[in-house]
DNA sequence: TGGAATGTTCGGCT
DNA sequence: AAGCCGAACATTCC
């Protein structure tokens, strides 16, 4: 569920609930939710809510608390707690329910943000995007699913961009040449924006943290769409597998 | 019943 | 070293 626009969808919509508050703890209901060691955090202030890559950052005077969603992940803002509750970060006034269903995702505490992820794909220029993909050898989908190469995608948008930007899945990054990989960058930002603009994509059962769903899943071309006809030539929607992931694609508008 | 699902990580092979 | 693959994690849905 969660890539990027997700995860700034919720961060933004968390944020005015619970920056200035004060953490009061954190009670796992899930002890997998918990990732590594958390010190205590009683009467640390929570400075910022901010998304980093596909995980929220909980900013505080004391460390980061870092909510990865992994597949079925969600915080809500006084959730009311359900079957699937993993965690409740509890506030002086308030708390943040994290569900989680499939029980990927989990809260890890760090002193500052990880040194592993590569640049957000909404930050980095396009000449050190275009460097970035000359020095790799690897499948442009395989790549664009890395978080040390780029911080955000996942397969949801990674078929979306690559669809948006007319480049076959398996075409190696280095093949790109600079006009493909400048077209790569600006519809990959372009798809990022409108996605975020949308509230993300729902295709599931992912919500804000106000609860509400986005609506970008209906401006999906390719995604969940094998078999269907392209809307850009008619052509059918492929489905193969590229780093073990789904992969969806018009074999037309997107030659090899 | 089997396979696939928005993700990550580890081990092994080339 | 870089890239790729399979498996594992837990749960639901078709």
């Amino acid at each position: 569920m969660p890539e990027l626009p997700e995860a700034e969808t919720i961060a933004r919509t968390l944020a005015p609930h619970v920056e200035g508050r004060r953490v009061r703890l954190i009670r796992f209901l899930a002890p997998r939710a918990r990732r590594g060691p958390i010190p205590l955090l009683a009467g640390c202030r929570l400075r910022r809510c901010r998304r980093v890559g596909k995980q929220v950052a909980l900013e505080l005077d004391c460390g980061l608390l870092l909510v990865k969603l992994g597949m079925t992940g969600s915080l809500r803002w006084r959730g009311s707690a359900g079957a699937y509750t993993r965690a409740v970060i509890e506030l002086d006034e308030g708390w943040i329910t994290f569900d989680d269903i499939r029980q990927f995702g989990s809260i890890g505490w760090a002193p500052e943000y990880p040194h592993s992820l590569g640049p957000d794909p909404l930050e980095l220029s396009e000449a050190e995007f275009r460097a970035r993909l000359a020095r790799r050898s690897a499948r442009i989908k395989a790549l664009l699913l890395d978080q040390r190469f780029l911080r955000g995608l996942g397969n949801i948008y990674a078929d979306e961009i690559l669809f948006a930007a007319a480049i076959h899945p398996l075409a190696p990054a280095r093949s790109l040449g600079s006009e493909r990989a400048g077209r790569l960058y600006r519809t990959m930002r372009d798809v990022l924006e409108r996605a975020i603009a949308a509230g993300g994509s729902s295709i599931s059962n992912y919500v804000d943290a106000d609860g509400r769903p986005g609506s970008f899943q209906r401006f999906h071309q390719v995604y969940g769409r094998a078999g269907q006809s392209c809307p850009r030539c008619g052509g059918t929607i492929a489905r193969i597998v590229v780093a073990q992931r789904g992969t969806h694609f018009c074999p037309r508008c997107q030659r090899r």
